[in-house]
DNA sequence: ATCGCAATTATACATATGTATAGACAATAG
DNA sequence: CTATTGTCTATACATATGTATAATTGCGAT
């Protein structure tokens, strides 16, 4: 078909609530009120982000399209896709943390604290909240700004981790050399793995959960004998 | 510039040289001979893909044009960029494997087998073959197909380090729990470790090359204490 | 020479993208 | 009411992509 036209936006008429005039605002000040905000973009966006699609390579058109509005319109709310992207991996971030840091300070009775952790990690894989993918999906593609948001979000992680580990050492008496460097590894060991096995079936995730807390069990047991090493070394001199 | 017809492809004429007629080539069968090959192909790939670049972002046509072939040449050598991806990552996952298992066998004088194996990597990171970034930056994007030939090569890396690993424990009379597992932590920690850093001034590799050194050696460490454990409470019985 | 054949190219098409421009719309302020 | 002012849409354009089709090119076989 030459010389089509661009496809126009043609708005779906399903407005029509007159309850979704949203009074609690501070002070509507001018203008035609905005029928999106940037939350709508975004979970527009999250909707696209599944097993198949990473967002480093969503476009500007196909996030309008999904959330219903015309092209331009996007950039009202942000500068360009990027923007996007950035602000979606720290929101991601700042929700995972919640949920698992919680779950390693929450004592889960009869279970220890590496396994507890990383089940919530798991949970998290098979949420319908997809964060997790964000994360782990792309650390290492996409424009400089996006891989660094990616990378300040483990960085907090690995500081959480850290504070933690430091906590339980100190309460079991069972001090750990370089507790940042241990969180690191547990960090970015984890979320390798994570990655990796994103898109396994469901039934298989037990056991590479059960790797991983074998795994991580490695590190925070070398950890602890390099800190018996140097413990000992001082004592001789 | 409305109507503008596709640019031509317009050849380079710098052929010329008679010289390139390969005549070790076994038997040329009939019809022209094929003035560019897969390698031109890969090499092209690889040319364009840099610190700022991913090879699942790369287009046909760009790939075309980098190895001076109009786009439809493309299609004799591959079915799509898709497969030209793939066997470029097994290229280099081969190539890598190669350096880096050999630095690992090859007793350097003086240093510890980790040392060795890690600084091999970390001259990888910095060579101007770019291998190293092909398999780190990108195990978690592209098509299915794609993901897969970065993780069969990962999973090559783990097999080599496990047989390492067993034959160095059986000479150090330092045995291992479960050292599949522990290539398999290895492995991964190194390569996302790696990924992260890779963009990093050179000045400040030294550190992440030492740092990544002791998350080895926790793991190790950790590794041959469960062993410890696992062998005293069999004996216990 | 000329015929066939494989490698390559030229042209074209449908489709997608980002974005510029201008106008329509809806709200508040006067 | 009208004016003003943000939000949103329609249209358009330049550009990029994958790929279909047909033509061209260069080589060996006849």
């Amino acid at each position: 078909m030459l010389f089509k036209k661009d496809q126009p936006y043609t708005a779906n008429n399903n407005m029509a609530d007159p309850a979704e005039q949203d009074l609690s605002r501070a002070r509507a000040p001018q203008g035609r009120r905005a029928v999106i905000s940037q939350e709508d973009l975004i979970s527009a966006a999250l909707a696209l982000v599944g097993p198949h699609r990473s967002v480093s390579t969503l476009s500007l058109r196909e996030v309008a399209r999904e959330a219903g509005i015309a092209p331009n319109s996007f950039y009202r709310h942000f500068r360009d896709v990027d923007e996007l992207a950035v602000t979606l991996i720290e929101e991601a971030g700042s929700a995972l943390r919640k949920i698992i840091g919680g779950a390693r300070t929450r004592a889960i009775s009869g279970k220890s604290v590496v396994r507890g952790s990383i089940e919530s990690f798991m949970e998290q894989l098979t949420a319908d909240q997809r964060f997790l993918h964000l994360l782990m999906r792309e650390g290492t593609v996409g424009s400089e700004a996006f891989k660094q948001a990616v990378e300040r979000q483990l960085v907090f992680f690995e500081e959480e981790l850290c504070t933690d580990l430091v906590r339980l050492s100190k309460v079991n008496n069972r001090p750990l050399y370089q507790p940042a460097l241990v969180a690191k590894a547990i960090t970015r060991l984890i979320f390798a793995q994570g990655a990796s096995i994103m898109d396994l079936p469901k039934d298989e995730l037990p056991k590479a959960a059960e790797q991983m807390v074998v795994m991580v069990r490695m590190i925070l047991l070398g950890a602890q004998s390099m800190s018996d090493q140097a413990t000992t070394e001082n004592e001789s001199n």
